[in-house]
DNA sequence: CCCATTTGACCATT
DNA sequence: AATGGTCAAATGGG
């Protein structure tokens, strides 16, 4: 992206890094509950570091990335940055059979970020699957998974063809627990910036409330938002990939993260992720999920964040691997984070260029 | 009639 | 060959 310099990057991460762990060294002294109001707000405040440091990631800070051939085997199954680290959760590492799928999203298209969120929902509520998260979906597919009771869901973004956004998830009902639902989330949504459309915005000042926001334009799950925040429970996952002994690496020990991707070769890229990338982000990501309050402003195509745990998955390089994945070794949490750079996959995003979808 | 979901077929990967 | 992911025609609801 348009760091300084790849230190900006590394200062950058290294601070919000620094911040999302005193977020969670609170929250462990806090933390009495799911739903006392004050976890809420941590996990808000967790999510947003995490988001943040994903797009940093994403973004390849102060490189424009670089064609890794993936020559670092490693065999890490993946990395990820986990919200808590617990890696005692066996529950959790149950739950890992389908994980080897979110790879082969990179082979296809090019990487995107990937992350998995649990979230449960009172069966009181009949509710038939987890509620709306603010964005619109739209179900491209169901299949029965192997050595599962629940058959998966596969949804893309509505507006995949008006704004390419290629956004995806996956709901799978836990076995175990009926009221869980784990969603897999692949690629951000762009479609709320709108490269080609501009987002409608604030239809109607009166309805900025910011309980409007959950309930945009989804047909699926209608539901009051405050019993969404009081039903949904995030659970950890924590993904560390343990089968294989990993070094701990200092987050200072990063690899010189100055490469240049195979497509950055193609195009400008630094004009491409200016207007995309950073056009595409921010409306996200400036503030709803730490102030809490202000979620007005929405599009119909975004986040609302409701505080629950989010665990990302860097789906890319071998090298992220080798370097993630320590939150399992080390009770230290400082010593755990995830800084790996991962190799830019910045999808150009021309909204001229749609000659491929459908064929 | 329009649009989202359903569902079997098809494709890619392992 | 088995499995997971996606497509797209059929279906159904508003």
């Amino acid at each position: 992206m348009e760091y300084g310099s790849s230190w900006d990057y590394y200062t950058l991460v290294n601070e919000l890094t620094q911040g999302m762990e005193q977020a969670k060294q609170l929250r462990v002294h806090l933390s009495s509950g799911y739903m006392e109001p004050q976890d809420l707000l941590l996990q808000r405040i967790l999510s947003s570091y995490e988001k943040a440091l994903s797009i940093l990631k994403w973004n390849g800070g102060g490189s424009v990335g670089q064609s890794q051939p993936t020559p670092l085997a490693s065999g890490a199954p993946e990395s990820s940055i986990s919200v808590e680290g617990s890696p005692q959760n066996e529950e959790a590492k149950n739950n890992f059979n389908d994980y080897q799928d979110l790879r082969d999203v990179s082979k296809k298209r090019k990487t995107q970020p990937t992350w998995t969120e649990q979230v449960r929902v009172s069966p009181e509520n009949g509710l038939e699957g987890p509620a709306d998260d603010g964005y619109s979906w739209r179900k491209y597919g169901q299949k029965d998974i192997l050595g599962a009771k629940y058959p998966r869901s596969y949804y893309r973004c509505t507006y995949r063809h008006m704004r390419n956004c290629w956004a995806t998830k996956q709901v799978q009902r836990s076995d175990d627990d009926p009221t869980l639902f784990e969603i897999t989330y692949k690629g951000t949504h762009v479609c709320n910036t709108g490269t080609s459309i501009s987002v409608p915005q604030h239809p109607s000042p009166a309805k900025q409330e910011f309980k409007h926001s959950y309930n945009h334009n989804n047909h699926q799950q209608p539901q009051q938002p405050n019993q969404i925040l009081m039903n949904f429970r995030a659970n950890l996952r924590v993904n560390t990939g343990d089968s294989e002994a990993k070094e701990i690496v200092s987050p200072f020990s990063f690899p010189s993260a100055t490469h240049m991707d195979d497509e950055s070769q193609l195009f400008p890229m630094s004009a491409l992720v200016d207007e995309n990338i950073l056009g595409t982000y921010s409306p996200s990501f400036v503030s709803p999920a730490t102030s809490g309050s202000n979620y007005f402003s929405m599009s119909p195509c975004h986040m609302a964040n409701l505080g629950r745990i989010k665990n990302l998955h860097s789906s890319e390089s071998d090298l992220t691997e080798i370097i993630s994945a320590t939150a399992s070794a080390t009770n230290s949490p400082i010593a755990g984070l995830d800084f790996s750079i991962d190799s830019v996959e910045l999808d150009p995003n021309f909204p001229f260029n749609a000659p491929g979808f459908f064929t």
